[in-house]
DNA sequence: CCACTTCTATACGGTGGCGTATAAATCGAG
DNA sequence: CTCGATTTATACGCCACCGTATAGAAGTGG
């Protein structure tokens, strides 16, 4: 058995990068295929047409920025505070995940198009909320606060990715800590 | 002379509304044409090309989201409570606005694969985020309190649009009632 | 109602992407 | 080294869109 020369994952991958760098728009299987080097002819051994790349791209995203997130946040423990802090730092330089911050906000456009995806996201959005409110939950009693406090982090995270705000002479590390310490009180 | 049977600003118009359902790709100079029920034939007479298309709908968007948005909500006057909660009213409704909420998020999904776009988008954004911070300046003395609440108002409004969280039993419109007490308390 | 301007339809060549078909290249197993 | 399976290149017809050119339609001022 001849060995994949650019094996499925390879179109998966590729197809990922190019979602974040240029939106569900950019993901051209020929033009795919001129990045691998090669021509399209093998696209279509593996997939059925440009749809099943697009959900098997989907399919690697939601599992990666779920468990993957969560599994990073809770390794090595500590207290509540300690783990927010952890998830903030990643929330902010990505900091090892595979699917980038990028490819987030790529599906986020995505999703406005596609009911299908917007439902998706919509499944990936509501378990980082129910992780967030887990780790708020530890910290405040009252639990209208709670989902206050996990709604409002999670906002920060979504819309800081398309934001670019300037907040004067404010260094802006500096100033997503204040976030922090606003949040987490 | 003739009236213009399709003048130059139903192009304008007909474009943003179509940037507000399918994103820049799907402004085509064509497809637009069929929505107005004519050829493209017409639109050569008025427009260089795509490109100038595209760059006059921006400068409609930036005037229409950033004056008329703060003249809404300074009509009436008020103390800076009752501003800030008709600006949640509209940022929620949109309750009038020409270019309306939608439109807002296509302009931001553009601006990550657009760097001119992205710099009109963060003079408007932070002309917004001046127009809170004046808001918020009147509720709290603190300058770093008062930018960390404007920012969050901010981006709770940015990222409101693109989520749609579960708050378990809660109604979603007290459940934004209750982030305004928080950010406003 | 004619002349003139403005707008519109049509036709064209060009580009880039889709998905199919088929033949050639490549690699591992025996 | 040869066979067979797998992967790839190439060529094809198709469609949507771009921007141009040009002739015809539709209004308006004289």
């Amino acid at each position: 058995m001849a060995n994949a020369r650019t094996p499925r994952d390879n179109w998966i991958t590729a197809g990922l990068r190019v979602l974040a760098e240029g939106g569900v728009d950019a993901v051209r299987i020929e033009s795919l295929a001129r990045e691998l080097g090669v021509t399209k002819g093998g696209f279509y051994g593996y997939f059925a047409d440009r749809p099943a790349l697009l959900g098997e791209m989907l399919d690697v995203w939601e599992r990666d920025v779920t468990d993957t997130v969560i599994e990073r946040t809770e390794a090595d423990g500590g207290d509540a505070r300690t783990r927010l802090g952890r998830l903030f730092r990643i929330a902010a330089y990505g900091d090892g995940v595979l699917t980038d911050i990028t490819t987030d906000s790529a599906v986020r456009d995505w999703a406005r198009r596609d009911p299908a995806v917007a439902e998706r996201l919509r499944r990936v959005d509501n378990r980082r909320l129910a992780y967030l409110r887990a780790l708020f939950g530890e910290l405040f009693t009252d639990a209208d606060e709670v989902e206050i406090r996990a709604s409002l982090c999670f906002m920060v995270w979504v819309a800081n990715r398309s934001l670019d705000l300037d907040h004067g002479s404010r260094d802006p590390a500096a100033f997503m800590a204040g976030i922090q310490r606003f949040l987490v009180a």
